[in-house]
Formats: structure tokens, sequence, C-alpha cells
DNA sequence: TGATTTTTGTTCATCGTTGTACTTTATTGT
DNA sequence: ACAATAAAGTACAACGATGAACAAAAATCA
């Protein structure tokens, strides 16, 4: 009768659950603002950053990395690719994909964007101690591996 | 220098963060699915939730518990007013305010969608002990608390 | 009281995301 | 080798969120 509580939000998993997810909020919210004089929004970041590790990665791959279509690259690439961000090379052995690279202007970008999400994250956990922000890693590790699975076994179930 | 790594993702905060703005996509995605059943998405159980608890609340009131403008509330509300979830009545002493309740309906709705969402909740953290909970939530009170002042700073400074 | 400013809610144009259908190229199976 | 299937990327229509401009009502203040 302890865990059962009347009411979701006298539930304390759940009511953890929700700070997580309006922290997660605000969060994007300041990063949209601080990345925005860089002419930038988070997809795009995201794609940055991705980009400045995985060299060469194709759209399919980088679609999946960011939990999106493949529709969303086919939409936000060539914009980025018009702005000299990027760079994408039809790879010779596959004629299907297209392999994702940084161009000068756009590492230079990344790099940047980079310090200021950076220093976001930095001012934002500064009053979680670091052994606090491990822990609160290793459950969003758990966390993400129960929903994979999850996704998995659904679409297990459809075939 | 052990605090200030060369790449963002050898930055043990950067990691911890970006574990938990995957976790929610991720949850986002699951909660998506498994309300969908009910004829409503995660925005409307948003809403509904929020009525079930601040039964009487204005459209104001909600949007800024939400996080969103308050343009989405005039567009999600009338929908869920048309499906008799929920009533809009004008407030008697201030006639600019709407005041708005749960239907029977929306009531019973909205409880079979809170038994989805906090079952679905109990077994992503069905890994994550209660205490480690507990000092998640903390730790994202911490930061909503952050940038909430931040927020208030920005405004403060276009002043 | 009367003028100005705030607040509440709406409307609308704009932008971003999604899912589906489609084309082209690889892979698989016979 | 050839047909069928799968995979990568694109195009497009539909949906949702946002912010700005607006109307009505209330609060402020002179």
């Amino acid at each position: 009768m302890n865990k059962n509580q009347a009411f979701p939000w006298d539930h304390p998993r759940f009511r953890s659950w929700i700070g997580v997810a309006r922290a997660c909020q605000l969060m994007q919210q300041a990063v949209t603002r601080a990345i925005a004089d860089l002419g930038i929004k988070p997809p795009h970041l995201d794609i940055l950053v991705n980009l400045y590790r995985f060299d060469g990665i194709s759209q399919q791959e980088l679609a999946r990395k960011l939990l999106v279509g493949r529709s969303n690259m086919s939409m936000l690439l060539p914009q980025l690719e018009k702005r000299d961000l990027i760079l994408r090379k039809a790879d010779a052995k596959d004629k299907r994909v297209l392999r994702l690279s940084l161009t000068k202007a756009g590492r230079s970008l990344t790099e940047q964007a980079m310090v200021i999400q950076t220093g976001l994250i930095d001012r934002i956990l500064s009053q979680t101690p670091e052994d606090r922000c491990l822990q609160v890693a290793e459950s969003m590790e758990d966390i993400i591996r129960i929903l994979q699975t999850m996704d998995a076994d659904e679409v297990a179930e459809d075939a």
C-alpha cells in the first residue's frame, strides 16, 4: 500500500520523471536562445555535433542517432549544405549513400556552438556534484536501454 | 586540467545531460504510442492531468504550467471541448478568463491515461532504486530552478 | 472619472516534424 | 543471371507549435 498511491503526483517515480521532462523542456528553450546568435537551432546543432564526432557518417546513420526520421535529414541537411557548413559526397562503393562531413566553416561554427552548449550545461549542473551527475547518467542509460528494448518488442509484435 | 576536457563528449556533465535528453525523447515516443488507443497525444494528456489536479484553472495558468504559449492552449482546448472532455466557463468576476474543468468523460479518460502513464514510468524506472529516483528528482529541481532564474535574468536584461 | 497600460484569450501566417509514397541502387534467393 | 526484396535518400501533404498582431476586459494612475 505504500507504493500504490492514490494519485500519480504522490508517486515518487512519477514526480521524479515529471521533473526530468520539465528540466529537458526548459533546457531546450535555453539552448535555443543561447545558440540563436550563431544562426542555428537545436536540430542543426545536434547534426553538426554528430558530424564533428562521426565524420563520414551517412544520413541514415545520423537519423538513427538523433532518433528522427530519414525525411527529417533530407529536409535539414540541404539547408546546411547551402550554407556551406557541411559536405555531402556520394559514396564510391554504394551509390545510394551520401557521406556527410563538416566544411572548415562548419567545424569552426560547431566548435563555437559546443563551447556555448558545454558552458550552459556546466552552469545548469553547477549545483549537482559530479558523482551525482554520474549516477544520473547511469540511471538514464538504464532507462534508455529499457525503452529501446520496448521498441524492439513492439516491432516484434507487429511481425 | 581534469575538468576541461578536449571534447564535450569526454565531459562527464555533458554526457550526463545528453543521456537525460535521449531518455526524454524516447520516453515521449513511448508515451505517444501507449496512449494512442485513447485517442489522445502527449499535449492533450498534459492538459487533462493538470485539469484533473487543478480544477478551475485558467488557460493562462495552464499554459504557464506546461511551459507553452497561450496560443497553444487556444488551439488545443477547443478540440478537447468539442470532444466533451473539458468545459470552459467564463469567470463571473473577470470576464476575460475562462475557467477550465473536466467533464465526467474527461475525468474518466484522464484516469485511464494516468494508469497507463504511471505503469510506463514504473516499468522504465524499475531498474532505478527509489532513493536514486529521489536523488534524480532533487537534481532536476535544482536544474529547473537555475533555468528559471536564467529566464528571469534575460527578461530583466531586455528591460 | 478618464486615459493609459496590462492581462486574457483568439487568429493567422510561418516554420519544423512526421509518415507515406516514390526512385534509385544493392542484396538476396533461385 | 534474373527476379524479388531491402535499403538510402527525396518529395510532399498533413499536423502541431510558435510568435505577432489583434479585440475585449480589467487595473492603474493622474
